[in-house]
DNA sequence: GATGAATGAGCCTTCATTCAT
DNA sequence: GATGAATGAAGGCTCATTCAT
């Protein structure tokens, strides 16, 4: 039964980004439950707290976020450009944006999502500089961007709206993060 | 309408709008109330629903967004730059976000506020499309830039922030609406 | 209004005083309200917390025991005798075991019920010695009695039992209590 | 049966009348198991209800009993009155109020808990009564008292406290258990 | 035999909303 | 008009109990 255990895990991890992004900070844990197919107290098994859950969703996050530089690393020789852009891109498609408000200092609901936060935080920063430092050589970013704004900037942009902004304009999402990166540029 | 009548409608108006950009969309009725000084029945005898109030709201704060046009508009033939600067971070110093969300369509939790919200949205196109009109003009802006994007983009930008980003990375908002407007430009 | 929120306030109290005499220290907040005759939230109304609500018990238990104590006053001059057994076994009779530990210090679930119990604990104490030290004076009572201890040892025979001792064996409660006022003798 | 599931069986036991003495009759099931060592499933292997556990400390604390019975009963040619205060005051310290209600008809949770009850009543009974006998006929104790109320008494003085008592005001249960022993004079 | 995983039921608590004064 | 009181619904969390390995 690992086996199950280890992909309700999963499920779990993904139901709640899912809602997270789609309903914003209080989505309910049993809707999160309900999405993943198992029962709320499965949920607590995994995640005794909400905040643990949370942290969860944040390291998944962090590992998507990975893959995606890796994604593009070899697209960078051909064209910085069309990399730095699809990179950004492809993070905004992430709806980061509340998972990265919830486990910010003075944000967070609890001291404990708000250390937990810290921590992924600088991890988080430690994979994005370098990449950022490239798009700077590049003359893609002004020089005095820092990776913490930029990512803040990134997850304002990406807030979640409740059942998507997408049916409302769509495209906007995409309009509004070319805006961003021409805004970033020197 | 008695005197003390209009001023809790006023208070009240003002209450929601300060717990709604400070606390986000889920501010409890009676939190507003009380910030407001009066009972809860008293809220609901001006604004029956929840949806009323924030129609209020939005209309309250296209009150203030004509103010700061007007304000703004002899500054124009100075300097076009200045004053489109000026107004946009004014507008979005209004933290606007949470308020143009909870009207769009698609969005809005009920049919009512959707309702509201389409005629209140066409209200504000009518006097921020001239302003637009006037900035691109002056090559401040790109010709294809509509002012419903405009105005969702400065909406996405400001949505609220428990407790307010500013605490977290102060001048965040002002910088995130610089690079806004350098990304808008042609 | 007002008179309705003060009836129901004492349906409450009273309710919550018989439940958990009857059911111990984990009587339902739910059937405490269903007892009362009024919903959840009016309970939560008149006493926002657990704590707030066993304090409320405790002092209509203290009224009672007040009450006891004038009642009995006239018969001491007839019979001290009488006088204190009719005492003891009327303030047994109150079920106040699960009252008495549950807002004993290091027993007690929380801080501010365990803050709550000290002044009340003084309070009782105060109102009690007097007629201690009369049954003393009366050669009813051996002299190293202290009223603490005797006040503890009226909660430990008289603590909740679920659905009542009596049905198990009738009269049990008053042989106990009779075996105790022995017990305290010179 | 296996030797690892004997102990298993016996740690089980302990750990239940542990957490039953200073818990209460509310001890949570998976608390005894992990005070045991062992998985929760395991206890239900050996106990397929929580009254079958009850009944199962019942059964070792009635050997306990026994073994306080026969450890005094060669006291009791020296000293009557010290072997009778020796075996209550001992018989206390088990703290079996909590066992003693919860298998007790018209208190029992549950009809099996109360049918396992009365046999175990009249088996404590059968070995409780000689002694009685012997402390009556020692000038211990008043000739009406019965072996049922003397033990219910008892059960009732030692009824578990969260926490215990001790902390609250040492030496109260053996001071308890004196007046108790004086109250049942002739 | 032993174990951890899964589950629904039930309690505590808060909120939007209605009602009587 | 204004107010506080009352209410049920819904979410967070824990526990006893069953199941698959």
């Amino acid at each position: 039964m690992r086996a199950d255990a280890r992909s309700n895990r999963q499920d779990l991890v993904e139901a709640a980004w899912k809602l997270l992004a789609a309903e914003g900070p209080d989505a309910s844990l049993r809707a999160i439950a309900q999405e993943a197919g198992v029962g709320i107290a499965t949920l607590y098994r995994h995640y005794p707290t909400r905040d643990d859950l949370i942290l969860g969703v944040v390291d998944e996050v962090q590992a998507r976020v990975r893959e995606i530089l890796e994604r593009h690393a070899s697209r960078w020789e051909v064209s910085p450009e069309l990399a730095w852009s699809g990179i950004v891109h492809d993070i905004a498609a992430l709806q980061i944006g509340t998972l990265v408000h919830q486990v910010s200092p003075g944000i967070a609901s609890s001291e404990a999502l708000a250390r937990g936060g810290v921590e992924r935080r600088a991890r988080a920063l430690r994979f994005l500089e370098p990449v950022l430092r490239r798009a700077k050589d590049a003359g893609l970013v002004r020089e005095d961007v820092r990776a913490e704004q930029l990512m803040l900037g990134l997850a304002a942009i990406t807030r979640a709206l409740p059942r998507g902004i997408d049916s409302l304009m769509p495209g906007q999402r995409d309009w509004l993060v070319d805006v961003y990166l021409r805004g970033l540029r020197p």
